[in-house]
RNA sequence: GCCCGAGUGGCGGAACUUGGUAGACGCACGGGACUUAAAAUCCCGAGGAGGCAACUCCGUGGGGGUUCGAUUCCCCCCUCGGGCACCA
């Protein structure tokens, strides 16, 4: 039999609070939130279209993936963007906040495997789950623009993007070495390998040589670059990031023909200042001409098993800055075109294929690569630069000198600045034929096929006669076929399906297959936010006309982990779309916010591991009974059991308490510190507001709030410019800084003032005020907590939805203090301060200050030899 | 190694954009009121040291500097977090 006592004493608090309220209803989240949600929804507040009043305004979140159950991190993220909706809304701009489903993606599948239930079924179960629980926190988004990514109507769009881009040369097939998470099964991008590991599952990523479609993110490199200058409502770091990443350099590439030989091998170098210095020339072990140049030396069996051995090896053996240099001589000499030199050619590990031409000039004195190479094989160093400050010497150097200074051993450019030498360098090349100035990029071009079920087809077929042939734009959807099995085990169930993969040609009508490789999902998120300004459009992926009206997106908000990844591919895609034609705009985001982390701290049993504060009892584990470790704050994550689940926190407190301190506890883009007694402390916050109203009802009903005209005596003036200052702080707060924890901290403040003021009388008048203060509390924290103050405006009698009321605003008269606190110092330390009517003369402020016993004890006698004046705010008598 | 960001009470964080009262607001804590009592609520206190007190000194990771005045600007160093990392 169950025990039913336990919920005894939270029901007992309850009835016994309510017998202590005198006045009206305590305040029940679980009931006000559910009601204005319903008047929200049957109102239709949130829905938006191109003809609406005011200034457009694209705000945007990242949408989630649905994955089951809405996060901590998803509630930030969400109520941050829910704060700055309303506030816009309230401010008069016709603001679109869509939020759909990024549903295409390998949960699903694993799910799938594991629990026998369809990726279809339950990525929509899981998104019903989620929206209800987005729902429930009161996020203002038009519902109607919802769109999931994995629904024919949108991913049809990938396919048609697809083909543009193939039409433009912008979608090709290669075959090429990628890199291959064993763990997903599938192939991975090179953005979504995160030190040499998986971003989603972080196993070792291996490489494979596979036939891939690659989108040429590379051709937009350059503009990718330049607009990182113009994107000045980004964080910098976020910048930064992707600056990296693309990777620019600029250099030379020189031919050094090889000895005894019609070829010669390309290099590449950014310091062609250094061409007199080099002593040997060092290949990757791809480099395709490694097996010809050793050739003549095949017997060597060292020299091969060398080159094989390093070619075996996963990027991150290869790639670490701790492996050793090693290297092998293939027996070939190529010639110093510059200076007729004849050097010695290696195969290097740690020089890349994919980077440059993947064959390297070695300069051993002045690159440290090259020179811990040089001193392990022997081979000599030549100074070519010398510093200002001293005379370099290949004998005693211990390190190669990587910085500027004076070219010498360097034929005509001798005694030049090396930094000036350089171009001067790349014209004498290119005037002779022997090199040409280039640039070069670390970013390499997106590979997107991925070898799984749940994602876009990629609409290609394979004929045996036509060849790759396009899928007609007339048969788009190429429909991702439902009746599958998914096994997990011999790649993807649709290179098995017969009835998908089977085809006839669109060209020559003859027997031919279709690709089976899906898209990477990250196309899908690539231009999502061009679907929401016309969700519904069938005749193209969205309405040019609605989107030039809408985009750019004005405020993109979301994790900073995306800095490289998305962001980069949605910025591509962008261009190229406007470049198809379809859209005005270069960039997609004009602003964004990112925000940090949720945080909580994680617990550790010495046996068990992690372990969720449910397993302990009074800092034991439940299970063995030893002591707890108390360990760092960490991001919330199940496999630390740190995580908080959002439900229970609603359930418990309401929406409106669960985005208040969400948003109170950290600003935005800092981490957040998960704490069980702040959220308390927001719950309190939120029923003192609740209180302060039910006690002052009374006395303000059927009063208008004060309007500036009438004169106002000293106490009610002081509570009358503290509202119209406390306007003003949050005003800013919201719309300049994103400082919301102290936007809701001055909100605090002003509630602490109305509960302490004393001026209310039997008077209108001071009724006005009062009302006018206790209107605006609800009014500043309507975006925070939208519910309660909904409720509250309507018990106070107004007829329409606070929600669609007005911001309020401040008059600058109100905003003036009519006294001042000056601070005083002596010789720069704090001696005392003075109250004194605004902008006093500061000869009437040092008279009334040497006045003061407290200042004059410190002057003394002593002559003052210099006063500073801060009008209305300081004034510093220096005596030294 | 390189590039960012940060370091402030017992804790989360304010003030930093423009040098000008350091510690707003909240949490935790202490005291009081209400209550038979507890909870809830309301009011008050609180950086540290010394002092009965008035008050004084110290204090924003450490050390220098600029300034009448530095948490804020400059230089050097330490610690933590993040990103990149043999990119030629």
């Amino acid at each position: 039999m169950q025990c039913t006592v336990v919920s005894m004493p939270a029901a007992y608090l309850q009835r016994s609070y309510w017998e202590d309220s005198r006045l009206g209803p305590r305040y029940d989240p679980e009931s006000i939130e559910k009601k204005w949600q319903e008047i929200w929804k049957e109102e239709d507040i949130f829905k938006v279209t191109e003809g609406g009043a005011g200034r457009k305004y694209y705000l945007l979140e990242m949408f989630p993936y649905p994955s089951g159950k809405i996060h901590m991190g998803h509630v930030r993220n969400y109520s941050i963007g829910d704060v700055l909706a309303r506030f816009l809304k309230m401010n008069g701009y016709n603001v679109l906040h869509p939020m759909g489903w990024d549903s295409f993606g390998l949960p699903a599948e694993n799910a799938a495997i594991q629990n026998n239930i369809h990726p279809a079924k339950w990525t929509f179960d899981n998104i019903n789950n989620m929206k209800s629980q987005l729902m429930r926190l009161g996020l203002g988004y038009d519902w109607d623009r919802e769109i999931a990514t994995c629904a024919q109507t949108y991913y049809r769009w990938n396919q048609w993007f697809f083909l543009k881009m193939y039409e433009k040369g912008l979608a090709y097939k290669k075959l090429s070495s990628v890199n291959w998470c064993p763990g997903c099964s599938t192939v991975l991008a090179n953005e979504q390998v995160e030190g040499g590991l998986c971003w989603r599952c972080e196993s070792s990523v291996e490489k494979k040589t596979l036939q891939q479609w690659f989108l040429k993110i590379t051709e937009y490199a350059d503009e990718l670059l330049e607009y990182c200058d113009k994107l000045d409502g980004w964080p910098d770091r976020v910048l930064v990031m992707q600056r990296n990443w693309i990777g620019k350099s600029t250099g030379a590439e020189i031919d050094f023909p090889v000895t005894n030989s019609e070829r010669s091998i390309k290099i590449f170098t950014t310091r062609p200042d250094t061409l007199w210095g080099v002593t040997f020339i060092s290949l990757a072990p791809e480099h395709p001409m490694v097996d010809t140049l050793i050739e003549p030396r095949k017997e060597d069996a060292g020299i091969r098993e060398f080159v094989e051995r390093i070619r075996k090896q996963g990027c991150d053996e290869r790639t670490g800055a701790l492996s050793e240099k090693e290297g092998v001589f293939t027996g070939a000499y190529c010639i110093n075109p510059l200076t007729g030199l004849k050097v010695p050619v290696y195969v290097a590990n740690f020089v890349l294929m994919e980077y440059g031409t993947g064959a390297v000039m070695a300069v051993p004195a002045h690159d440290q690569r090259d020179f811990e190479f040089a001193k392990k094989y022997g081979l000599p160093l030549k100074i070519v630069i010398n510093p200002l400050d001293r005379t370099l010497s290949p004998d005693t150097m211990e390190a190669a000198y990587e910085g500027d200074g004076h070219m010498i051993n360097s034929d005509r450019f001798d005694g030049l600045d090396n930094r000036d030498a350089m171009p001067a360098i790349v014209d004498y090349l290119e005037e002779r034929g022997i090199g040409r100035g280039v640039t070069t990029y670390r970013l390499r071009d997106w590979g997107i096929s991925r070898q799984r079920y749940w994602g876009c087809p990629i609409p290609i077929i394979y004929c045996r006669s036509c060849g790759t042939v396009p899928v007609p734009y007339n048969d788009l959807p190429v429909i991702l076929p439902e009746d599958v099995v998914l096994t997990g085990k011999g790649g993807s169930p649709l290179e098995h399906l017969d009835t998908f993969r089977s085809v006839p040609c669109p060209d020559c009508g003859g027997p031919a297959t279709r690709e089976t490789d899906t898209m990477d999902t990250f196309v899908d998120s690539s231009w999502y936010f061009l679907r929401y300004t016309s969700p519904n459009m069938e005749d193209g992926p969205f309405d040019t006309a609605a989107a030039n009206f809408w985009m750019p997106v004005d405020q993109y908000v979301g994790g900073v982990e995306h800095a490289v990844m998305h962001l980069l591919y949605a910025r591509f895609f962008t261009k190229a779309i406007r470049d198809i034609g379809l859209l005005e705009c270069d960039e997609p985001f004009k602003k964004l916010l990112t925000q940090g982390m949720v945080c909580k701290e994680i617990l550790r049993c010495p046996t068990h591991g992690y372990v969720s504060p449910e397993d302990m009892a009074e800092d034991k584990c439940k299970v063995c009974g030893e002591t707890i470790e108390r360990g760092q704050i960490e991001k919330m994550s199940k496999s630390k059991k740190n995580t908080i689940d959002p439900d229970r926190i609603i359930g418990r407190y309401g929406a409106d308490t669960t985005r208040l301190f969400s948003l109170f506890a950290a600003p935005p883009e800092r981490d957040l510190e998960w704490s069980d007694e702040g959220v308390e402390g927001s719950y309190r916050f939120l029923n003192r507001v609740w209180r302060l109203i039910d006690e002052r009802l009374q006395d303000i009903s059927d009063i208008t709030p004060y309007d500036g005209a009438q004169p106002l005596d000293k106490s009610l003036k002081e509570l009358h410019h503290l509202v119209h200052r406390t306007i003003y702080k949050v005003t800013v707060d919201i719309e300049e800084r994103f400082h919301f924890n102290t936007a809701i901290s001055a909100i605090m403040e002003l509630v602490n003032a109305i509960y302490l003021w004393e001026g209310i009388g039997e008077d209108t008048l001071s009724k006005s005020v009062l009302r006018e203060a206790i209107e605006t509390v609800v009014k500043l924290l309507s975006p925070f907590a939208p519910h309660i103050c909904e409720e509250l405006w309507e018990r106070l009698g107004n007829e329409s939805l606070l929600s669609k009321s007005t911001w309020p605003s401040y008059t600058k008269d109100a905003l003036m203090r009519e006294e001042v606190t000056i601070v005083v110092q002596v010789d720069g330390k704090l001696r005392a301060k003075i109250n004194i009517p605004t902008d006093t003369p500061q000869k009437t402020v040092e008279e009334a200050v040497l006045d003061n016993e407290a200042v004059t004890r410190w002057v003394a006698d002593r002559e003052v030899r210099k006063v500073i004046y801060i009008p209305n705010k300081l004034i510093n008598l220096v005596i030294r």
